[in-house]
DNA sequence: TCTGGGGTCCTAGGACCC
DNA sequence: TCTGGGGTCCTAGGACCC
């Protein structure tokens, strides 16, 4: 009699990514705590890109300002980021990861999904691990789940340089207890909110009443969120081609502008460069968004459509300047933005 | 501590139309 | 003069992720 081949989902993901592909051509600084991000001076405005392992330990996250970085871990390598490299080794790592007889998703820089059928799913990961780490030096981990989901959440739990499997038979055991921002798809903001409800565990999440999750989070969120709490997710794992749905530019400023001409400079200029980089891409343009950040924190984004889809810089910048006109630039700006809707 | 840069998806409210 | 209910589109903002 014959049984049809299990299938699985596999979530790839590089440890600590960026920092070991600069370890791998800094070799000198293997064991010693390395931080990644801005310009590589921790005394400029910045956030931390990636921290290596030995960093974490002294409290620096990804995220956090660079200056902070510094405070916890004075003796930390301070390096800048450098996109060209990361997206090489990135290449790399994927065709290994293509080369298996599986449906293979790039996720990102440093991750992926694979849909495979085996009868034994750990030794597979552990084969994908090797082949990993013998083509390229690089370290990842494997998670192995039934689902997106919880291969998502395996891979976090298989780290570092290991493998772990969450499915149905381990769910509740696993996940039940932990905080529900342990869920892939919710963060800080929504534990708060569900904290509010009374629901701190999983399980809880699991156990609540759709009605009164999409009272709160919205017909379609509250619902999806139980969902994942009860480690469903139906997102398939696809091959389709990645197509951007638009692209941006934004830069944040060492020294606050004062003056809406300096703002309206700076838009202007940031979407001349958005449209050298799309220029080569053929995709049309059919709205722009800028975005302001003020003195302290706050953000505010307005856009314009444009009246015919275009790559035509001189309508794209009219249009940058028609959404910035929008804006009441009474306060000094530390960031713009500027992004690009393509015709979908 | 003082908060980057690049994205995606969902929601809610207003405009508009029938 | 005052007026319902529904559908769709657009826009801004929230939340999340890497």
């Amino acid at each position: 009699m014959l049984r049809s081949v299990p299938t699985f989902v596999f979530h790839v993901d590089l440890d600590q990514f960026i920092a070991a592909v600069e370890l791998l051509r800094r070799p000198e600084l293997r064991g010693r705590p390395v931080v990644v991000g801005g310009v590589g001076d921790p005394t400029l405005r910045g956030v931390v890109m990636t921290a290596s392992y030995e960093a974490r330990r002294f409290g620096v996250r990804s995220g956090m300002p660079l200056r902070t970085a510094l405070k916890r871990c004075r003796q930390a390598v301070f390096l800048p980021s450098d996109p060209e490299a990361y997206r090489a080794a990135s290449r790399q790592v994927m065709a290994v990861l293509r080369s298996f007889p599986a449906v293979f998703e790039n996720a990102g820089w440093d991750e992926a999904f694979l849909e495979v059928r085996t009868e034994d799913p750990e030794r597979l990961a552990h084969e994908v691990r090797a082949a990993v780490l013998g083509a390229t030096r690089l370290s990842c981990s494997v998670g192995i789940g039934r689902n997106k989901l919880q291969a998502k959440i395996a891979s976090d739990m298989a780290k570092p340089g290991g493998v772990f499997e969450l499915t149905e038979r381990n769910w509740d055991e696993v996940m039940g207890g932990l905080p529900p921002d342990a869920l892939w798809g919710i963060g800080a903001k929504r534990a708060a909110q569900l904290a509010e409800l009374g629901i701190r565990t999983v399980a809880q999440l699991a156990g609540a009443a759709d009605e009164r999750l999409a009272e709160r989070f919205g017909p379609g969120t509250g619902p999806w969120l139980r969902r994942l709490a009860l480690g469903e997710m139906d997102w398939p794992v696809s091959s389709e081609p990645y197509v951007a749905r638009s692209r941006s530019r934004e830069v944040t400023f060492q020294q606050d502008l004062r003056t809406p001409q300096d703002v309206r400079r700076q838009v202007s200029s940031l979407a001349r460069e958005l449209v050298g980089e799309i220029a080569g891409d053929g995709r049309l343009v059919t709205r722009v968004v800028v975005k302001v950040r003020f003195v302290p924190f706050i953000t505010v984004t307005h856009g314009a459509g444009l009246d015919d889809p275009t790559l035509d810089e001189g309508e794209i910048q009219e249009g940058a300047i028609r959404a910035l006109a929008k804006f009441e630039l009474t306060r000094p700006v530390r960031l713009v933005g500027v992004r690009a809707e393509f015709e979908r």
